[in-house]
DNA sequence: CTTATGGCCTGTCAGC
DNA sequence: TGCTGACAGGCCATAA
């Protein structure tokens, strides 16, 4: 369930091991995923070098030259791993390692990924504000633009959960049920509550222990509750961190009542009944 | 416009 | 033991 630290996690892991790295080949074994690979990746791609890595929300964008970016969403359970040398193992997976890119060290970039719910898609470099699925994003959380005043504004006349506006990515990008569920911990509110009727000073907690959470997540590589790895296949150390994610029926640390766990559009949202109002 | 719901997809696990 | 159903949840399409 790769989160916006999961995904700045493997972005600064590959920014390292595979930038200026030419792409010798695409070998696609199964292009089914979210949407269809395109057969034409590997003529595209072929030949072309790795100039950056970015990310915008939980896409990653690996620009190459000649104008083109590889836009890569990991979805569920996807996972781009640096394999050859002294890199991941590189042991295989057949059933789910679906596309091979090959690098002019003789190291290869593999994507895995068991539930195909990501995306690999390319795009122009010079148009990027306009492909569909960047445009519409809303603001990063942890630039200046994510503010209490922006939060507390969205919010009004929303009657949609506070949690489910927080996962909106219209709203803001990159927050996941997991760290959704720990900014509400930290701010101390209830992921049920209306949005419309969240106060300026908990607009405030909340943008506070957003930026910090996340901050602090990517500090640890991210979060793996299950199959989460970065691109030397080791998983994220944020996980013991969790304040109440997966822990229904724990005490909560702060001031011991059980976590709860509720529903909340299909989505288990996870809170300390005490602590949060 | 807002909000809710179902589909995609497969590994894992509880329960019978 | 092996089967069935629920669940995990990213994003998108569709409906109300």
């Amino acid at each position: 369930m790769p989160e916006l630290p999961e995904v700045e996690s493997l972005r600064r892991m590959l920014e390292q091991s595979a930038c200026g790295r030419r792409i010798v080949a695409v070998h696609i074994r199964e292009p089914r995923l979210r949407r269809r690979v395109a057969s034409t990746f590997d003529r595209m791609i072929a030949g072309r070098t790795i100039n950056a890595v970015r990310r915008r929300a939980k896409y990653l964008l690996v620009e190459l030259d000649g104008g083109i970016t590889l836009l890569g969403h990991l979805g569920m359970s996807g996972s781009l791993t640096h394999r050859g040398q002294d890199f991941c193992d590189g042991e295989f997976d057949p059933a789910h390692d679906h596309l091979r890119f090959e690098l002019d060290d003789g190291t290869a970039l593999v994507y895995n990924d068991p539930r195909r719910f990501g995306l690999l898609k390319l795009v122009c470099s010079s148009e990027l504000g306009a492909v569909d699925e960047l445009r519409a994003l809303g603001p990063e959380p942890l630039e200046e633009a994510f503010s209490a005043q922006y939060l507390f504004e969205k919010t009004r006349r929303r009657r949609v959960a506070i949690k489910n506006l927080l996962m909106d990515q219209h709203v803001v990008a990159g927050i996941g049920n997991i760290y959704a569920c720990e900014i509400l911990f930290g701010a101390r509110v209830r992921p049920g509550r209306a949005a419309g009727r969240i106060t300026r000073a908990e607009a405030e907690r909340i943008v506070v222990h957003a930026k910090g959470i996340l901050a602090q997540a990517i500090g640890s590589g991210g979060t793996t509750f299950r199959n989460y790895r970065d691109s030397r296949g080791q998983p994220g150390r944020f996980a013991t961190s969790l304040q109440v994610y997966g822990r229904e029926g724990e005490r909560c640390f702060v001031c011991r009542t059980p976590i709860k766990s509720k529903l909340l559009g299909q989505r288990s949202s996870f809170y300390c009944p005490c602590c949060q109002r």
